[in-house]
RNA sequence: GCAUGGGUGGUCGAGCGGUCAAAGGCAACGGGCUGUAAACCCGUCGGGUUAAUUCCCUACGUAGGUUCGAAUCCUACCCCAUGCACCA
């Protein structure tokens, strides 16, 4: 590839790139040396679940790694114990030693799954930053200013919303651009939600008469509901490790509008692939049969091609005919008449008996196939085992004993 | 420390002596429509109990109190936010 080509290439699907002409300049001096560029990502040391929303920004580094660059992790073991301004959990318990290497184990595990190990590296700001005295923090904080700090989005509108600020959050900024000093880092990504940050290490490499680093934002994606950004409390999001029946299900159930995002965001399909499908549906074609295909691409990414099958086979069965599942749970209970309401409380089907009830007069239980119509009806329970649905996706089979 | 405003269900947020298991929104759950789309519509949404919207228990920061009756009033305490205290 020529370089335009790689900056094109690199560009796709971003937010940010600050600024265009530095990477040129980068990547034509790593070409000229055959050094590779250091890419940085700073990674928080806790909820090493990773979902697809992360993934946005890894396959961009794979983008990197692909032109022969080397990608560093850095784990914000130090900054964790600030949190990301967020005006929520702005303190955090420091982690042990020990628990942060164990959750950098699953970040590497679950990266791995896109990213190629032999170019990668995995680093954590606790190296220099666990030798820092007061001195050197205060020299630090010396090489910016309270009103350039305060110019994040964030705290200015805490700010005017008379919301609080406590004073170490003023520092995470100041400590994740600083790791871009320690690294000697080329170019740094993130989501847009961290393009202050990012400019912040710019500007401290500056200061440090650095050459300053690139910064790339990749967008924030939207979850399964289509509105927030995908995130694990708002449970509107893909784990990187479901399972790939789970991952084709929520696929299918994202709006169609919103598939042509995940398609930008998630594939490698080009933009004139991209276009081509949705000139597709618009010429009548069942967005349903797209939205499969881009289940599957994301399948194949994190598992394998035979498991994207699989899920489609899977899911056809289920849902298009009907059936029950392959594998359903088997629980054995005390045989003979119990209540439907009792038992689903029981086996944990339901949360209460009176959630039980509810569920049968809405008729949302099964039993055998069979809608249960009365939240006083009995089901027998006997050697033979009883298939037991709760809405469309619970199900259980009891057999008594 | 002082002043002011706050602490309500998963969450946001109303209620400010009874009709409050507590409006409304969001989330969640069930049903309908469908492409398990989304949107939309209907319903549910503390726990137990009943033939029943029947009765009981738990719940509005914590602990006491006033009252026939308190999320609502009083007292103490805890917690949170903002402002004031220096320059003036």
């Amino acid at each position: 590839m020529t370089i335009d080509e790689q900056i094109e290439f690199l560009k796709k699907g971003t937010v940010d790139l600050i600024r265009e002409d530095d990477l040129r300049k980068k990547l034509e001096r790593s070409q000229k040396t055959g050094k590779p560029l250091r890419i940085k990502l700073g990674l928080d040391p806790t909820a090493p679940d990773i979902h697809l929303g992360h993934t946005v920004v890894i396959r961009k580094l794979k983008a990197f790694q692909d032109l022969g660059h080397t990608v560093i992790f850095l784990i914000g073991d130090f900054t964790g114990m600030i949190g990301d301004p967020s005006g929520k959990n702005v303190t955090r318990p420091p982690l042990s030693r020990e628990e942060v290497n164990a959750n950098a184990e699953t970040y590497k595990q679950q990266m791995f799954k896109l990213l190629d190990p032999d170019k990668t590296e995995l680093r954590f700001n606790g190296e220099w930053m666990d030798k820092f005295t007061a001195a050197d923090f205060v020299k630090l904080c010396a090489k910016t200013t309270v009103k350039q700090i305060l110019e994040r989005d964030d705290f200015t509108k805490r700010l005017a919303d008379e919301k609080p600020i406590s004073l170490h959050e003023l520092l995470y900024p100041l400590t994740q651009g600083y790791d871009s000093v320690a690294l000697n880092s080329d170019v740094e990504l993130g989501g847009t939600d961290q393009k202050f940050n990012l400019l912040m290490g710019r500007n401290l490499q500056r200061e440090y008469q650095m050459e300053p680093q690139v910064i790339i934002t990749t967008p924030l994606l939207e979850g399964l509901d289509g509105v927030n950004k995908m995130s694990k409390s708002l449970n509107n999001y893909i784990g990187i490790e479901e399972p790939a029946n789970e991952i084709f299900g929520k696929v299918m159930s994202i709006s169609d509008e919103l598939m042509w995002r995940y398609y930008d965001l998630l594939t490698d399909l080009t933009p004139a692939a991209i276009a081509s499908l949705r000139s597709r549906v618009h010429a009548g074609e069942n967005p349903r049969d797209i939205k499969v295909d881009l289940a599957k691409q994301i399948i194949s990414d994190l598992h394998s091609r035979t498991e994207a099958d699989a899920a489609e086979a899977e899911f056809v069965r289920r849902f298009v005919q009907k059936e029950a599942p392959d594998e359903i749970e088997v629980r054995s209970v005390t045989a003979g008449r119990q209540n439907i309401a009792q038992l689903l409380a029981d086996t944990g089907l339901a949360s209460s008996k009176g959630e039980a009830r509810r569920l049968v007069e809405q008729g949302g239980v099964r039993v055998n196939s069979e809608r249960v119509s009365a939240a006083g009806a009995d089901v027998e329970i006997g050697p033979e085992p009883v298939l037991i649905q709760v809405g469309k996706r619970r199900f259980l089979k009891i057999i008594g004993e």
